[in-house]
DNA sequence: GTCTGTTTTAAACATACGTTTGAAGCCAAT
DNA sequence: ATTGGCTTCAAACGTATGTTTAAAACAGAC
């Protein structure tokens, strides 16, 4: 609560808000009255909504980067001249996400939602403005993966680096429904580092596949082109 | 052209804007400009914005789960009493979404776009359509999941199937750009098809893979709650 | 206490949206 | 030629949005 302070009353409204039902699908007045502020109080602290989104998601990503630059660089000094393993790097970047200070119970799970809803929601401004805040810690951890995975060809890399996002965006952006369904099917409670905890053998076991499978079973109509 | 039916017009045209934007994004102007019919003739021929939204998914979704449901058979059949494996079930429905016939070259992947945006554009209306409709055969495809993978817990097959629906679903839906981004990188062409001959390796593998690893390794500072 | 710069407020603005209306257009059957 | 049922059309409706305005309230410095 501390002094009322009205700028962090938006952010906590706008980034909840957000999380729930998307940028577009969020007015202005639903966030101004949750935060009980005036109206007028986003574009003048902000300046417009889209720079507001910027914020939500400047609060987060600038810590959360530099946490996980520092856990890059000591998983890389430990390792001396080996390069990181896949887990390794997969672990150091779900640990930088999980021991974020949280804001409140709800924390990462929130922004998990953001962040999959700022990669599926095209939004062009949103893209734009995290790509070149937030380039730099990307590509490194594009690097580690390229290290860990020498046996995979470049293009097969490619490719399942996009699904291992697809995976983990899509699962995290809609965490908190699952998570329901699955209390509401069996009782059993999952938190977000118990959905880490899964998700990060699952998207391994993917990476490091054999790719004997690639053909189709026989009998299949599917023809490589 | 034929004659220049208005309702497949507007579907055509609702079909690609909605891939592109997002629902809530496509307002009914855009459509019809694009369509070059009358902005009324939504709300005539459909009645309403989210009544076009169903339209537009029923026109795939329909004969999609027709194919589907008799491939299934098909598998079923061919493994007597054995249920079919894990690889034979991701590559009937793989097989059965490849081969529908389809509008126009885009096709296929138009259309996992508008069924991620489905999932993540948490639109109400829409969960509850699908769901309605479409639950069945849905429903079928968990079921052989669930007979393919004895070995999962159900918590576990839960969440991993989250995780296979999550890379399928990004992917897919954001194919066009990120098969360019490959061309444009390494001039390598790729097919759906042969998106999906890589993905499902990975999702099958990512779906068996044994969870030792599910303790983080040494030295993390994760626990398990 | 007065002044100065910042913040808050209520009200209005301009624009865009989904939807409705009622007249006009069309085309086959009478 | 006239009727009757769809379909199209331009225009308007009511509402909601992001943003701007100008006055009021506030706070700290002198």
């Amino acid at each position: 609560m501390a002094q009322s302070d009205t700028v962090d009353r938006i952010l906590d409204a706008a980034e909840e808000l957000f999380a729930e039902r998307g940028f577009s699908e969020t007015s202005l007045r639903m966030i101004t009255s949750k935060a009980k502020v005036n109206l007028a109080a986003v574009n003048y602290h902000f300046g417009s909504k889209n720079a507001l989104i910027h914020a939500v998601f400047a609060r987060f990503l600038t810590p959360f980067s530099a946490t996980l630059e520092k856990a890059f660089d000591e998983l890389e000094e430990s390792c001396g001249d080996q390069p990181p393993t896949l887990n390794q790097t997969l672990w150091a970047l779900t640990e930088s996400a999980v021991r974020m200070p949280q804001r409140n119970e709800k924390g990462i799970s929130i922004f998990m939602r953001l962040l999959g809803l700022a990669y599926t929601q095209s939004q062009g401004h949103l893209r734009k403005f995290l790509e070149q805040e937030y380039g730099d810690p990307f590509s490194r951890f594009m690097r580690l993966l390229k290290a860990a995975t020498p046996q995979l060809s470049a293009v097969d890399r490619y490719w399942r680096i996009q699904f291992m996002l697809g995976a983990t965006a899509f699962t995290m952006s809609s965490s908190d429904a699952l998570r329901d369904i699955l209390q509401n099917k069996t009782g059993v409670e999952t938190s977000v580092q118990e959905i880490a905890m899964r998700l990060v053998p699952f998207l391994a076991a993917g990476m490091q596949a054999e790719d004997t499978m690639l053909v189709p079973p026989k009998g299949s109509k599917v023809s490589v082109a």
